[in-house]
DNA sequence: TTGACGATTAGCT
DNA sequence: GCTAATCGTCAAC
């Protein structure tokens, strides 16, 4: 396939408790065309979202410290991997200073190393969905609730978040959130969502859903 | 204990 | 474009 991206020509360093520890802000578009590895699989991220805790509504830890949210509120460096509608397994990585339960959702990325591996996870669609949108990207990593908690920044940790091997090609845009209730609804508006611009594995933006009550008809 | 909902995706009209 | 699938989490009773 024609290379758009070639592979770093060397390895890079894992990103540091003292990247993490910034604001989710700050941290979020430095994100962009990171790489980030799990078992087997390496993706270049493309698209990030930017959570941050007790004052966003769209956050988990909007509502305080509940079980599944702990981690959120743990040291920077974290991996939040939470269940969504009950079968998509998607994950964040826990940003600011302890306490603050900020956190980047992992959006899409493009896939560049282990691409057979991620193929037979991801069920034989074509590439580049292998890691266009959240759940699809936890999928392609292999993720699910053992990986909660778990402290990406470890010297020897299975989860790897390496540095951009190269500056971004394209430029980093930045958004409204996709999917989040109260980020357009009721008036609020975080432009909290960035991606590199033109990336085919961009996810394509929706607002939040407008779904109707159920249980009624 | 119960009920409602969700940071989504796949599939059908 | 619209809806079902599917179950953990959380708030309320």
């Amino acid at each position: 396939m024609a290379g758009t991206h070639d592979p770093a020509p060397g390895p890079t360093p894992r990103l540091t408790h003292a990247f993490f520890e910034r604001p989710v802000l700050e941290v979020a578009p430095d994100l962009l065309g990171a790489l980030v590895s799990h078992r087997g699989v390496t993706i270049r991220l493309t698209e990030v979202e930017a959570y941050d805790g007790r004052n966003d509504p769209g956050s988990h830890a909007y509502r305080g410290l509940t079980p599944r949210t702990g981690v959120m509120f743990g040291p920077p460096g974290g991996l939040y991997v939470y269940l969504s509608y009950g079968m998509h397994w998607c994950a964040n990585l826990v940003c600011g200073s302890e306490g603050t339960a900020s956190a980047v959702l992992m959006r899409a990325g493009e896939v560049v190393g282990g691409i057979e591996v991620a193929r037979e996870r991801r069920g034989g669609v074509v590439d580049r969905d292998l890691a266009r949108g959240p759940a699809r990207l936890g999928q392609a990593l292999g993720l699910s609730r053992e990986q909660n908690g778990l402290d990406v920044t470890a010297p020897d940790g299975p989860f790897e978040v390496l540095a951009a091997p190269y500056p971004a090609p394209a430029p980093v845009r930045s958004g409204p959130r996709v999917g989040v209730s109260g980020a357009g609804g009721d008036g609020l508006q975080y432009p909290w969502r960035f991606w590199l611009d033109g990336d085919p594995t961009v996810s394509a933006y929706r607002g939040a859903k407008p779904r109707r009550a159920r249980g009624q008809r």
